[in-house]
DNA sequence: ATTGAAATATGTTCGTA
DNA sequence: TACGAACATATTTCAAT
């Protein structure tokens, strides 16, 4: 008989979880004890219930945020990826893997194999990228780039 | 005459800096003190370093990652939204920011006026989306999309 | 599940080099 | 920039409810 694997799914969260979450997702280095003053509960009560958060992996770690403009990264585009065979798609994926201007990468249905979201710092980069990197992955047939000309909207699931 | 707005390019940050900000990407909640020692200055001067990050808009912000899986969200989609007339689209952004299950939205190059991100329970849960609230949107005549089969890269820019 | 208390560790500022 | 010292806060654990 096969080990089960616990499958994540459905954790009961309720309210005050929803709260120290809405505080930690929104800044991740509040401390614990402000929350607890600012929902009235003791610091321990929320340290117990992030350690059960984390335990059931909804707690998925943290990050700072840093701003990609300041560096000089003001070009960011999607690229949908024509894979010629499927086969080939795991190995093209190890590739995109090395390079570091690709910051996101799906398998998709619908025309393309594979969805990647890159981060340049202007056009020239983003072309550079394009020919010199992406094309030349092995299976690559053909790609249609979509420039991100402003975002508008970036945030987590609402809780 | 103008008063000049700070353009927010070219900040130089040396390899300390790299340092400290690679600790912190990967995990916001790391302890400066800790960060101090492991890099052999003192926490003060890290401390001076995030302030001057923080002044040149490089941080912006941290934040707690959740894993949407746990809550029961396995179905990510990018969309592509047709306009009518390029005129509706800050009417549209707004009537989609309303929606909790749309994560991202970039005005586009391309063929779509608009391509969003969403995040929702199943397939099931996609369809009411896409019918009863996307395309409810007035301006929007078209749209495609593209569910996310397995998402294999996720991460920041690399400095 | 929650609390308060206690011990340990960190955050933060400031004067000085 | 960087440091150390000093003070204020926060983290973390635990026994008790």
């Amino acid at each position: 008989m096969q080990k089960m694997k616990s499958n994540n799914n459905s954790v009961k969260i309720d309210g005050i979880d929803k709260k120290i979450l809405r505080y930690l997702m929104e800044d991740a280095r509040r401390p614990i004890l402000e929350i607890a003053r600012n929902i009235g509960i003791s610091g321990a009560a929320i340290h117990q219930r992030l350690r059960k958060l984390e335990n059931a992996k909804l707690l998925a770690g943290s990050k700072f945020i840093i701003n990609p403009k300041v560096l000089g990264y003001t070009t960011m585009a999607y690229i949908g990826i024509f894979l010629d065979k499927a086969m080939a798609n795991p190995r093209a994926v190890k590739e995109l893997e090395r390079i570091p201007e690709v910051l996101e990468c799906h398998y998709t249905t619908g025309n393309w194999s594979i969805l990647i979201k890159v981060l340049c710092r202007d056009n020239e980069h983003l072309m550079m990228v394009l020919n010199k990197k992406i094309q030349q992955i092995e299976g690559v047939s053909r790609t249609e780039t979509f420039i991100s000309l402003d975002q508008q909207i970036d945030r987590q699931i609402s809780i």
